[in-house]
DNA sequence: CGAATTGTTGATTCCCCTCAAACTGGGTGG
DNA sequence: CCACCCAGTTTGAGGGGAATCAACAATTCG
């Protein structure tokens, strides 16, 4: 007997499934090269040796332009890449039986997208350009096969998975366990973190999706989220305009999504 | 420049770390085989050609009984085995600084348990025996080495992780976007097709977990776990009885979990 | 320029939480 | 053996936080 998802609590909905099977890569002629790549320490290659990254260029996997709204893959097409972002943020889509859909995440440069389709051979979330974007598009058998017979590739590629499911955890527990402000400051802080890391002002940044899209990320409603960003700007902790932000307060932040000692 | 979690919008703590680091095999007379194991088509082998299993066979990996209670593993713990459940039933457990706790997931026979320590080297989460319970411990590198060199075995590890997102994101949808009624509902579908998996009764059960660990898991309090296995008796769609559960309209609850066309 | 999209804010509603009390079954020790 | 306690469950009453409904402003776009 085999088991297809053996614990799942809900039923993830292929929606749209194959119609959207572009040809997956658009521009072959743009080749990539890991090793010469500015994003190598932040993406897929971190952790790996050099002669490691070295064979990751001869996979010679192509890039992707998309314009903003575009869909890079949807929920039911057949998996066959991993996504890595280059440029601009993405989001992934769930969607549900009813038609319901929530927001899993965004994604910016350097990270993975897609990995979720591995399970099953079909993608079981969409990803959504939220601007201009680039990715590249890494053929996953091909990728498999190389790093079969390296064991430290093969761990590396199994940490991204994990930390894949480690972020869900974090997500899962902002979603089961905090209210509102928590769950924005929460928001902010890791948007504040990812953007220093990739050599941005931590405290001043433009937010790239909707109230709508935070909402859904965050399991709450638009409006919601907008009263919350309003309160922080009152408690002197934010700045806010429409979709500029700049973090006035960030340890006061970080207290608003720690409260209490319990 | 390394990013050690890079897109986790809440920092899950490491608590109670590694004092329990307790002797991690605590039989290891007790030597398994995959390729005799009555579980082998819905736990790790399951998707492996049959030369695989006999080399999993090779890591001649110790098994380790528990008694209700008993933690296998906590947060912050060194990740070295990965956990395949043989008898009970466990709880992971995620913690957040300020000690809130929350159940991310209920195992049982078959089921892994541990993903998410590859990420760090350490575990992201506690596991916990709800019950007298067996599993097997799995050395992660020697795992990792004898599935290295085969792509196919390389694969079906992938797949297993993959597995574990999918099943992340169907728990982010419900805690996301579900009510109390619909959350209750989907957590006795997916239990019954678990049971009815393995060989038992889909529709009538016992449960293992208390009704503050399922009110965890879905993001409720214990109070609205109780009135909301009242009400659903009293639409006649269950019969409760403390922890024994018979389900005696399936498409009733299904319907209740999936209510508006919208 | 009108139409559509996005964001803010207010008023009201309602679902679930909180607090509280009572009941059950099981285990323990006198 | 029974009284006692305790953890787990059920149920009720009341309150609060976020959803809902609605109006309006600011931008963008065709």
């Amino acid at each position: 007997m085999t088991l297809d998802t053996p614990t799942a609590p809900v039923r993830i909905v292929p929606r749209g499934a194959s119609l959207s099977a572009l040809p997956p890569v658009a521009t072959p002629a743009l080749k990539t090269l890991c090793s010469n790549c500015h994003l190598r320490d932040i993406c897929l290659p971190c952790g790996m040796a050099h002669p490691d990254v070295a064979r990751l260029d001869g996979l010679q996997f192509g890039r992707r332009k998309l314009k903003a709204g575009d869909e890079l893959y949807r929920g039911g097409d057949r998996f066959q890449f991993i996504y890595a972002v280059r440029t601009g943020t993405f989001k992934s889509n769930l969607m549900l039986a009813d038609g319901r859909e929530q927001v899993s995440g965004f994604h910016m440069a350097g990270e993975l997208m897609g990995l979720d389709g591995v399970a099953n051979g079909r993608h079981a979330s969409a990803a959504v350009a939220l601007e201009d974007a680039e990715v590249c598009a890494i053929p996953y058998v091909h990728l498999n096969e190389l790093t079969s017979g390296s064991a430290d590739m093969q761990m590396v590629m199994a940490r991204l998975m994990s930390r894949e499911i480690v972020r869900e955890h974090s997500l899962m527990m902002l979603l089961g366990s905090m209210n509102a402000e928590e769950r924005v400051a929460a928001f902010l802080i890791n948007l504040s973190q990812r953007m220093k890391a990739r050599g941005y002002s931590p405290s001043e940044f433009h937010l790239r999706m909707s109230r709508a899209e935070i909402g859904s990320y965050l399991g709450m409603k638009l409006e919601t989220v907008s009263r919350t960003f309003s309160a922080f700007q009152q408690q002197r902790l934010l700045e806010v305009d429409k979709r500029h932000i700049r973090i006035v307060d960030l340890e006061g932040l970080q207290r608003a999504f720690e409260p209490s000692v319990h």
